[in-house]
DNA sequence: AAGGCGGGGAT
DNA sequence: ATCCCAGCCTT
């Protein structure tokens, strides 16, 4: 640890600082959350932009802030407005667990975002990124904010090659940052760090002759730039197999279904599928069994109208689309409904399930 | 430490 | 196809 920060104090600590504030200062894009450093729109932001590129977050936002402006709206909100109005994001734990904290803000905070490390850092959702961006960017806090972005752009600067995909070496960073951070403006610091890594410290192409802070940066000068950072690959995903029907009764309607409130795509709506475990299963009996006795629902197959492929990061899903008979009405629950393929867009669907509509409106 | 957890854009 | 993205939680 203390090996990989040799060069740290090579840095001209006062000079970095202003070239990169500076920098940000004249460059920054323009982005709606920017526009103030409200604590709930900060946060909002910062949870929506993990994972997740600046270009697809800006609609979202804009959205989600229009629908909720304030933590006591998000707080009071129904849980599958919040779901929808997350529709497409992906990682729909992030909004839940949002909503959660907001509501533990209103009633342990009187409604407002703590400003220490140690309170923030116990809601749900908030880890040792969200925390130093929130802390910094609302409140002016001199803490470290590490994300991909500033491992990127702080492995090149001074030249650290640890593996960036082991979740101990984010504390390497974490430490340089402590040393580096401005404490006149250190959310324009951590900003700064995270826009360069957005904009010209890219990934496989740096635009080191544009860098504000190439003199500063030590891979640059040993022209290792792109040989940084060292991360190691991920693996790849698994198959699953499913069946999933579209249901049309003599009234239009089709059935859909509610996913468990925990794991995958927790409390989502969807067609009802079934997953056929073996390959070879995929006889309509064998899959009309698999949706009574998992589903309660006894339906009669037809013509297998389409076929979805969809890649999530862990696990890609191959589903086969059905038309089906319903023979028995349903029991209606919280988990289990009638809709027409027009109210549907009340419920948050997946993507993957977003696809079987359109390919079901295109075969019909 | 490792794996679960979405989806889209860039290369 | 592969990588990456303003990561966090559970085990």
């Amino acid at each position: 640890m203390t090996d990989s920060l040799k060069n740290l104090k090579l840095i001209e600590k006062a000079a970095f600082q202003d070239d990169l504030i500076e920098w940000f200062a004249k460059e920054q894009r323009i982005l709606p959350w920017r526009k103030d450093q409200d604590p709930y729109k900060v946060w909002v932001s910062e949870i929506m932009l993990q994972q997740t590129r600046v270009d697809t977050v800006i609609p979202y936002f804009n959205r989600f802030i229009e629908q909720f402006p304030t933590l006591e709206d998000l707080a009071d909100a129904d849980e599958e407005k919040v779901l929808k109005a997350w529709e497409g994001l992906g990682y729909y734990s992030r909004v839940r667990n949002l909503q959660s904290a907001v509501k533990e803000v209103r009633e342990k905070y009187g409604g407002t975002v703590p400003n220490t490390k140690d309170e923030i850092s116990t809601l749900k959702g908030v880890g040792p990124y969200t925390a130093g961006a929130i802390l910094s960017i609302a409140y002016g806090i001199p803490e470290p904010a590490v994300d991909g972005n500033v491992m990127r752009v702080i492995s090149r600067i001074l030249s650290i090659w640890d593996d960036i995909a082991k979740p101990s070496t984010r504390k390497i960073f974490e430490k340089a940052i402590e040393e580096l951070i401005s404490h006149d403006n250190p959310s324009y610091f951590n900003q700064a760090l995270m826009e360069l890594g957005a904009l010209i410290c890219t990934p496989t192409t740096p635009s080191c002759l544009l860098c504000p802070v190439r003199d500063h940066c030590h891979a640059f000068h040993e022209g290792v730039e792109k040989e940084l950072p060292i991360k190691t690959k991920a693996k790849k995903q698994r198959l699953i197999r499913l069946a999933a029907v579209v249901i049309k009764d003599s009234d239009g309607n089709t059935v859909i279904h509610k996913r468990p409130s925990s794991g995958l795509l927790a409390n989502m709506w969807e067609f009802p599928n079934v997953e056929i475990s073996l390959p070879f299963l995929r006889e309509k009996s064998h899959i009309q069994g698999l949706l009574l006795e998992q589903l309660g629902i006894e339906v009669k197959l037809g013509k297998n109208v389409g076929q979805i492929e969809h890649v999530f990061s862990h696990l890609k899903w191959d589903i086969q689309v059905f038309e089906g008979e319903l023979l028995t009405p349903i029991r209606e629950a919280d988990d289990l409904k009638y809709a027409t393929l027009e109210s549907i867009d009340a419920y948050p669907f997946p993507v993957s399930h977003q696809k079987i509509i359109k390919q079901y409106y295109k075969y019909s």
